[in-house]
DNA sequence: GTCGCGCTTTGATCTGGATCAAGGCGCGAT
DNA sequence: ATCGCGCCTTGATCCAGATCAAAGCGCGAC
């Protein structure tokens, strides 16, 4: 299952070997693996780091492959998912710039990672990065704290999954999404929403009829305007924050 | 919200302070926190750990409260748990013996935690144990795994709470618990399931009625027998591991 | 331009699981 | 013994969201 037909255009990334200099220059260090880091120890993990662009749309590994690197994105949305043997799918979390993936307790991947717009990520080797992280306990604790917050949303969402009515999960799905655009020095209103809405579907657990219905409604209603380009308005908060709350 | 009629039963645990002899006796330890430690680091351990027993149905602490402690449980089953203001409730794991609790990323737990059985856990100050960490990586690592692996299985309930039905839930949820039990060495089949039908509900994204309705099903179909206290036997692995992954 | 294809929206209908309701059953308290 | 209370099961009905169906509407290829 894991490895058919999603490899496809896994060779069509541009990968190019990079010096420290954009290490120093990445946007997104202070929120990444690295953030811990001082300049000497940057330049050891730039030494065993690969700069990867890819497409929208692009596969970057499968469930059941072989788990030999992490990345760390650095532009652009990506979305991690898991599939059943009918097709049915679940997105786990869509990542923006400094979110990490590729985590794995075997050695294999337990879910896909594909790019919802066009992205770039850092490559890490997974032996030489534990070999940094032996070195490195500052790191250690940074991906150990990235882990636990990451543990802490997979909570919130299966609360939204298991008990969340449709509306309920949109509006949490818009706040989230602010709050995250927020937290990076994005514009969080109008938020910018890249995926689709079968992908929305996917990660909220409806259908795209529903997704689409439910923006409907919050739109006749006033509380969001849909824009052109895939940004939403969030027009009266409290009341995305009361529905998303579930009061 | 968080702290409303949740503590009452608190000060009924029974908290003794002990020495390093019931950690080498520890039933749990190969498979808890503790797991990378060397004899004399053990003993530093004991010295900042606390044994507690407690009651079925007793809440160890609740969403919000001050995320002073970190737990490890080492007999009994706990449950983690997300409330909505209405009352709408979302288990988020149940854990067994060599499962810890109370990781926090700001300073207050994200979920509630209450015994469904009887249990016993260690007890660690978050800032003792927190020093523990820095001069002993190996136990950083082992945190890191552990937490890593339940990111894995947080991953795999999305997938059940947003894409499968119940019957599918109901078989995922058996096997789950089967294979827990074997991995800890317990008998695996007949399978020990000491929650309540509302507990499973809660855990499962289904009402009570729909539980057993399901259980019912399966029962009828032969793939499960349904025993006296709280055990349920697994007739037909090949059915209950089809329905899990939902073929 | 305009053709074609994929995404989105909207409408009509269906259905799995929720809700409402009523016993049954086990067990601890009296 | 039997009362009462919490579960659990079973039945009847309902409904939110799924499914089925059919337009719109960009937008890139030619």
């Amino acid at each position: 299952m894991a490895l058919a037909g999603h490899a496809c255009t896994r060779e069509s990334a541009v990968a190019t070997r990079i010096d420290i200099s954009p290490c120093n220059a990445c946007p997104v260090r202070s929120m990444s693996v690295c953030s811990a880091l001082e300049a000497d120890e940057l330049k050891r993990l730039a030494d065993i780091l690969v700069s990867v662009k890819v497409d929208a749309g692009h596969t970057l590994f499968a469930e059941g492959d072989g788990a030999d690197t992490l990345f760390n994105v650095t532009a652009g949305t990506m979305k991690l998912y898991k599939l059943l043997p009918d097709g049915r799918r679940q997105i786990t979390g869509f990542l923006l710039p400094g979110d990490f993936l590729g985590l794995s307790i075997n050695d294999t991947y337990a879910y896909s990672a594909e790019s919802v717009t066009p992205a770039s990520l850092c490559r890490f080797p997974r032996r030489r990065l534990e070999g940094l992280l032996e070195d490195y306990p500052k790191m250690q604790r940074r991906l150990f704290a990235m882990a636990s917050s990451e543990l802490a949303a997979a909570q919130d969402q299966m609360l939204l999954l298991g008990r969340k009515n449709a509306k309920e999960r949109i509006a949490s799905f818009l706040l989230m999404l602010s709050e995250r655009a927020r937290r990076r020095g994005y514009a969080e209103n109008p938020v910018h929403v890249p995926m689709s809405r079968s992908d929305i579907a996917d990660y909220l657990g409806l259908t795209t009829e529903t997704v689409s219905r439910t923006f409907t409604q919050l739109k006749t209603s006033r509380a969001i305007s849909l824009l052109e380009g895939g940004k939403v308005r969030l027009n009266d908060m409290e009341i995305l924050q009361e529905l998303a709350e579930g009061v």
